[in-house]
DNA sequence: CGCTTTTCAATTGAACACAATATAATCGCA
DNA sequence: TGCGATTATATTGTGTTCAATTGAAAAGCG
């Protein structure tokens, strides 16, 4: 063993190294989402929904009739974002907008029958989509919830900051 | 043993189990991605960048005077998208924008003095990034190559379809 | 050489995404 | 009760992001 240099060249990267883009993991997750979205705007053109607006859906299919505040929380958007996308969905007639009776700061979001009935419709998506990222199930399973970790923690951070 | 039913319920998942939005990759990375744009955003705000300016950069500092095509091979973006943050960036003093001489069609990005010498100043900021996300820089190494590996199954579909 | 096709960047229009601010309703508390 | 602080949503302005289109230059070809 005659390398008696103990300076870990992996875990002690120069800071040259640590600026290449392919190292960045922000950058993997910024691109590889980039891409991803691209792969469900065909499929969600289909349904009229853009991808937000899919997410959105998703979070209004477990649990309607929920605050704005509380949907930007699920899908960590805040209201700047989410007050016009909603409204492009009322005028879709996807859901409906009404202040909360006891409390009228409160926006409550409601689907209508014809945003239930998506639900239906969109079922084969997440399927089509799984195919083709050509990964494992367990795989996806599995960087699912790597990512979801990650989240939480620069979520604390970004909490313990403000 | 005494259960017969062989019908794995992890790999082969109801519809409605598939449309949970935690069960959704592409949320997983879309959030991911939102919430880590958050925390870079007031490390860049002191060099003067937004996150995808930062993301030029970092392909720039390593292949400086690219066209703006190659640029968006690297990066994931077309031409409507990098056009207006280059010249963003161009008004900032940080590149050039020129027609190549062989070839007028092309525009050539070049870097300034201020746009390399912001290189050193954004030298700290992937060490902050890897310490916030309270991950183990193997663990973050190892999630990056997951997630190149999907962008270029995922870019590879899409190429299919085009 | 002309003419068509292709290529590259820019432009346009629609939809996010967010910081900062505004507005209105509610709460806390003296 | 009154009134300042807080909370919830909406608005504004800046900056992406992309599909579709445009305009100009280069390439291919008879």
């Amino acid at each position: 063993m005659p390398n008696k240099d103990f300076t870990n060249k992996e875990s002690i990267a120069s800071p040259r190294e640590l600026q290449r883009l392919d190292n960045q993991l922000c950058f993997a997750l910024y691109s590889s989402s980039l891409v991803m979205t691209k792969l469900y705007r065909p499929l969600l053109a289909e349904l009229g929904l853009t991808y937000p607006q899919y997410l959105a859906l998703l979070a209004l299919w477990e649990s309607d009739a929920i605050g704005v505040g509380e949907l930007g929380e699920r899908l960590y958007l805040d209201s700047g974002t989410l007050t016009p996308l909603l409204k492009r969905m009322e005028v879709a007639g996807l859901l409906a907008r009404e202040r909360a009776a006891d409390d009228e700061r409160r926006v409550i979001v409601t689907l209508t029958a014809a945003g239930r009935a998506l639900r239906r419709k969109a079922e084969g998506v997440p399927h089509q989509v799984a195919c083709a990222t050509g990964c494992k199930l367990t795989e996806l399973t599995n960087l699912t919830a790597q990512l979801q970790a990650l989240r939480t923690n620069v979520a604390g951070q970004l909490s313990l900051a403000a």
